[in-house]
DNA sequence: GTGGTCTAGACCACT
DNA sequence: GTGGTCTAGACCACA
């Protein structure tokens, strides 16, 4: 008898050309879940073994990631029960999210200037993005 | 006699903090240089050796870095007489440059989603990031 | 749980008096086995560090091989993984095949025709080569 | 008051993309001229200056050429009157014409079944081959 | 002087 | 285990 788990629905998607290790993008998908509030805290997260198959990654990688995202006290692992979102999340409130919000920002103007991209055109290019 | 070479005068720099390899900093530098017009087909590059010695590292550094520039055509060396910016600079074209636009775009775009903020908030934003 | 992986059969040989540095032979016969056939999209290569025992040569060499078919986009590697043959084989496909078939047949005809011969007797010439 | 001299009506071609050094390029459009009668003995050829000037190199590099073509015997230097194509020339009778001939063309037939292109389709290729 | 090749070896991140 | 980065240094061919 299994007490009702909101099974997290993210949905994790590796981009091989990224440039980024595969462990690292899972962390940031995770994170992302939560500052967005697509994922709550108690939320439990796929399987190791089951998200290794989905992935068609090593199981070790799934691991790495959830591993560190437990040391920063985002995750919280219950031996035989699963990983689940902590209660406390540190560093991913909403003052971290705006942060992290300015800082792609930042990233962002910044490569579109290199590019030769300037701010009018930047917003002219957003609006016209087909939105999907 | 004297053949007028135009020495590239670009100027490097590296930022140990970047996190990028080196070698990838200094390939980005002069891609940007050539996209922004700074450098121009023909243009010679610092040799090996002087940008080694400037930038206070390994000369395989530096050649690692042109090497993958002439793999790329973007780049041509004479051996015995220096290195120079291709007639051809496949990649670095206009429509290459605006393909690599919409690709940062999209992937920022992306990014954003999953932060949780929208296109409207998005275009906000950047109008009312400080303008340097 | 195992993963089917393809190990590529090549076997790798290298020629002291070839002329070609070693890396360079390394190369071709990567993409000489892809253009024949014998390797397939997926395949894995041997790892660096086992050919570099086999051919008794430092790593680095075969890393440098590697690495400029990466940039080229014939392998992709992933770093604790291994080095695949890539899905998109750009330089190696049907019409990029014809451009060198184009390339090599010019250049010859202009040696032939430096050596006074011209294209009649070029003709006779392969007609009566020795087919072997 | 001067001898007729005959100057050679070489025409000096280099391909940069050739991948050959520019003094062997030198070297074999000369063996070549007179393998093929276009050069004959007694025949001047064109001072390194002024061969300098015309390809844009480095005299250094023709002076190479000719130099080793002088310890072939196939050149001789007259000091203060110019370079000439010497009377006996090792290595460049027409038996080592013919041997050249088949040589290339052997080396040419590999090349070209490496590439999958068998001795019909180049008979073919040659004879559609824009005569210019 | 120029760049190219190769070796040797250290250290790192990733799977 | 995998490949990646960087250094140090030797030797070579070319202009």
């Amino acid at each position: 008898m299994n007490s009702t788990i909101v099974q997290s629905d993210i949905n994790f998607s590796l981009d091989p050309a990224n440039g980024a290790p595969i462990y690292r993008q899972i962390i940031q998908q995770i994170e992302y879940g939560i500052l967005s509030g697509r994922m709550k805290s108690g939320d439990r997260l796929p399987t190791i073994r089951s998200l290794a198959v989905n992935l068609k990654i090593n199981p070790n990688t799934i691991a790495k990631a959830y591993n560190e995202l437990e040391i920063k006290g985002i995750l919280a692992t219950q031996v035989g029960s699963g990983t689940y979102i902590s209660d406390k999340k540190p560093g991913l409130e909403e003052d971290a999210r705006l942060q992290k919000v300015g800082e792609v920002l930042r990233r962002f103007i910044q490569e579109m200037k290199d590019l030769g991209v300037d701010t009018d055109e930047l917003i002219a290019l957003i609006k016209s993005f087909p939105q999907r």
